[in-house]
DNA sequence: AATAGAAATTAGCCATTGCTAAAGTTACGT
DNA sequence: ACGTAACTTTAGCAATGGCTAATTTCTATT
């Protein structure tokens, strides 16, 4: 029974077809975030502390070791990252590249959220959530975004 | 090999603990919402249909129905719906609670987005991945962002 | 150089949230 | 009222990403 209008304020409900892509996207949104926090992060500590140990990565990450180990496994054989077992961890050229694209991402939200008056800490621990659910437009929005 | 300061630009890395503490805000996000999902979607359907069904719930969130089954079985048993087998469902008080606090946050979430120049159905998409993600502070600046 | 401690990996477990196939239940049309 | 179609549930499986305990490897100190 779809109705085209109606007087009362209800929000017609959007084509199920249409709702289940929302769905879908934040679904393989999902699936992606590990990876790229992984790299994210792997690419800071190496640019930092010139390095990426699999402990440093499951101190801050705030997951246990074999977890990371786990990880490790899974974007070697996806080819993000490259190390020998007991050694720490470089970026190949494909996560190097996926890193750059989510530190940018990861500060214009950042920097969006800071001028638009949110607290820079919550600013910082917001983006961290949503960084991955945000549309390139969306994004290109909020990088020209000024005051 | 800790080195002490840098005289490049780096950007100096947040305390570990801190860093994890946002992580673990993410995975408690996660956790959290798919039940808000169910919840304000079910509200949604009871809103504009009358009724909630697993066969709708499945189309609109792209899932098959014995994920749905699957799924409100949790939710009966943590409190947020009531449903006979094979009947349609009903909120509870603490769903529908819940509900109407996602309906408001989504809306705007949603609301900001477009103020903010998103086309509408991007920002549709958009607030359905960042909505579980967004700090109360931040939710307060943008329902007062104007323009 | 030996060894103790730190770090990484392996093994094996659990919870969540998807799925398909099959069985059970409801409801509708003739 | 009965049979079929639509819907829901059950059963059982898979992938992901957590965990602890135990083992292996590296490293640094003496």
């Amino acid at each position: 029974m779809p109705i085209k209008k109606q007087n009362k304020p209800e929000p017609t409900l959007a084509d199920p077809a249409t709702q289940a892509s929302w769905f879908a996207r934040v679904r393989e949104a999902h699936r992606t975030e590990t990876t790229e926090d992984y790299v994210e992060l792997i690419a800071d500590l190496i640019d930092v502390q010139k390095e990426a140990r699999a402990s440093d990565l499951a101190a801050r990450l705030g997951v246990a070791t074999p977890t990371v180990s786990k990880m490790l496994i899974r974007l070697q054989e996806e080819g993000f990252i490259e190390s020998q077992p007991y050694r720490s961890i470089f970026l190949t050229e494909k996560g190097l590249k996926l890193a750059k694209k989510c530190k940018e991402r990861h500060q214009i939200i950042r920097e969006f959220l800071v001028r638009l008056g949110v607290d820079p800490e919550i600013a910082e621990s917001d983006a961290e959530g949503i960084e991955h659910h945000i549309s390139q437009h969306t994004l290109d929005i909020m990088r020209a975004f000024k005051n």
